[in-house]
RNA sequence: GGAGUGGUAGUUCAGCUGGUUAGAAUGCCGGCCUGUCACGCCGGAGGUCGCGGGUUCGAGUCCCGUCCGCUCCGCCA
């Protein structure tokens, strides 16, 4: 092992090109690859930034050339030589560097390695605990460094944006007070205040609108949020939001801000124009067309609601449902009438966790002939009627949904993404933002026999609406937004509730009394009652943007250190027991099992 | 809380209706090789078949339990 010595790095392993030749340079890094031809030896030599092939020639250097044999995989080096055009037609059109190469005059190991316990290359999949176990070796993958790099612009874009809109960057506390609604938080025992417990937040919400009241107009924060609910592969327990919050706007302006902020991000990152305005459907659109609030407007098969059909059908079971409130919808899976016996066996699995008791389908044949377990429940007429609300001819293949609205709805919006996926519609490359707007207020917990805020009990309702608070919450609508991108919800947000007597009205139709009220967040209620500016804000998901900006399958390809579906990390072992001392001091008894 | 799926060499995987010495590729080690770029050629080492129990003359293979990874439902914006 050696030291770097007088040598000082001048060049990153992507920087050189055939206008460097000449050069003398110096490299350091890390050895991806060592091609030994017993004469002349090449290497990989790769950092964060790229590869650059370096030479060693006996003939050259017999020496360096000698100490070049020893060197293996995942090995450290610098390297000193002179940047030479490769010969003939020896270069790489693969590698961006792949024009020259280095000629090396002076190499320096700066630290052996063992063997690697996976291999380093694009070419293996290797295992995510293993990977997570090694996380310093998983992210010298250049997929995966380009991944956080991503991750540096993207944030970098954002705040340049959001400074040069006059926002401010403003801290808030991690150690905060436990929120009744929403999700299950981290709890933080304190020690100085026995039997009492901080919160990790779930989104800085309350302290953003505080902000505004003191008068900061314009807030924003890059910020790590919590949530103790059980993960997915878009859902970590800590994630990143973009955070903002900002006062004398409406709805209006702060899409418009967050039009140019996404505009601005998408072409920093990935050098895209995107086309502004971004299009909008109200959550009600959003719901008949797509059966979703997050649709994927990449593709159409939109549902067809067929209930007023059913209702007078032959079809009993159509009928039946109709007749009980319930709804009948379908898609039209446009020239699949080829799908086989056993992929419509599959399909009707794959909704069948969403809680569909069977996918009743038709393949269309000529003459408006159906091709379908339940064709002869119905009449010429109605086989008509149903092939003309959906637009379906020879070729075609429908589905369909007959249950309870909310069933009908899941499983068409999923059905459609899935066809959508085997169709082969949902282009990496292809970003579609939609606008939802004007969702209800609240909705009633049919198991908890109570109204629950749809965004959060913050929120406010759309004026025209307000006096339905006393006579038909659901009815009632709010000033809330989501931005969706390619069936994404990536951001959302809404105009806040900035009086008193509207913020008590809300919570007390949430069924939030004035006593639980004023001991959860007595301070904001407080804070209204001080001169509170109208105001409003927006948080989008760093995470979930970047998975699609990088086109990634999981969320924990554009974290650095992120956790395993049981919420642990391979790395570090967390999380990990602790001290008994630890304990008592923490006022927590220490449990059955001996620490 | 529930469903599915996987766990075999360092790694990625194959291993049939249970059968004798558990294979391949790659990596690793040694040798040869002066223009490769997933270099090539020759040779070698490398296994608690996740763990525990059961059935059986015999279990990587069947059964029960359990742990871990991943995907999904519930949950969560």
């Amino acid at each position: 092992m050696e030291s770097m010595g007088k040598l000082c790095r001048t060049h990153s392993c992507n920087a050189l090109g055939l206008e460097d030749v000449g050069e003398q340079v110096t490299l350091m890094g890390w050895v991806l690859r060592r091609r030994d031809h017993g004469g002349v030896i090449f290497i990989d030599l790769r950092d964060r930034g790229g590869i650059t092939q370096v030479v060693f020639n006996p003939e050259n250097n017999p020496e360096v050339h000698d100490k070049a044999h020893q060197v293996r995989s995942e090995w450290v080096l610098a390297v000193r030589g002179t940047v030479v055009a490769r010969p003939g037609e020896m270069a790489n059109p693969k590698l961006a560097t792949g024009a020259i190469e280095v000629l090396v005059d002076e190499l320096r190991i700066l630290n052996s390695s063992e063997t690697p316990p996976f291999p380093l290359d694009e070419d293996t999949e290797v295992s995510d605990n293993l990977r997570l176990q090694y996380r310093y070796l998983d992210l010298r993958r250049p997929e995966m460094a380009a991944n956080l790099i991503m991750r540096h612009k993207a944030v970098q874009s954002v705040r340049n944006y959001l400074n040069d809109h006059d926002f401010l960057d403003i801290e808030t506390p991690m150690l905060t007070r436990s929120t009744p609604e929403g999700a299950r938080d981290y709890l933080v025992p304190s020690r100085v205040n026995s039997g009492k417990f901080y919160a990790l937040p779930q989104s800085p919400q309350l302290f953003k609108q505080l902000l505004m009241i003191a008068g900061m107009d314009r807030y924003y924060q890059i910020v790590k949020c919590f949530r103790d609910e059980d993960l997915r592969a878009d859902r970590q327990p800590e994630f990143t939001q973009i955070d903002m919050e900002l006062s004398f706007v409406d709805e209006e302006q702060i899409m418009a801000i967050n039009e140019g902020l996404i505009a601005t991000l998408f072409k920093d990152t990935l050098g895209l124009e995107l086309s502004l305005p971004f299009p909008r459907l109200t959550f009600d659109d959003a719901m008949n067309r797509f059966g979703t609030d997050r649709p994927d407007v990449r593709f159409g098969m939109e549902l067809i609601d067929l209930t007023e059909i059913a209702a007078n059908c032959g079809f009993k079971v159509f009928r039946t449902i109709a007749d009980k409130g319930g709804t009948v919808r379908a898609i039209n899976a446009k020239g699949c009438g080829d799908f086989t016996r056993k992929e419509l066996d599959v399909l009707t699995d794959y909704v069948a966790q969403f809680g569909a008791k069977g996918l009743a389908y038709v393949k269309m044949k000529a003459d408006g002939e159906w091709q379908s377990p339940i064709a002869k429940f119905f009449s010429e007429e109605e086989r008509a009627a149903i092939a003309a609300a959906m637009d379906a001819v020879e070729g075609d293949l429908l589905f369909f949904g007959a249950d309870s609205k909310k069933v009908v709805l899941q499983v068409l919006s999923e059905l459609r993404v899935e066809l959508a996926r085997r169709l082969d519609l949902l282009k990496k490359d292809d970003f579609n933002f939609v606008w939802v707007t004007d969702f209800p207020l609240m909705e009633y917990d049919e198991k908890e026999k109570r109204f629950q805020a749809l965004h959060h009990p913050f929120t406010a309702p759309k004026e025209e609406d307000v006096e339905k608070l006393d006579t038909d919450p659901a009815a009632v609508y709010s000033r809330a937004y989501d931005l969706v991108l390619n069936g994404t919800e990536i951001g959302g947000g809404s105009i806040r509730i900035h009086q008193k007597s509207m913020q008590s009205k809300v919570l007390e139709v949430l069924g939030i009394g004035e006593q639980e009220a004023n001991e959860k967040f007595g301070f904001l209620l407080r804070a209204l009652e001080l001169g509170a500016p109208p105001h409003g804000g927006l948080a989008f998901g760093l995470d979930r943007l970047l998975m699609i900006i990088t086109g990634s399958d999981s969320i924990r390809n554009v974290i650095a250190f992120p956790k395993t579906q049981k919420a642990t990390c391979p790395l570090t072992d967390a999380p990990a027991s602790v001290a008994r001392k630890q304990l008592t001091e923490l006022h927590i008894r220490p449990d059955w099992k001996e620490v």
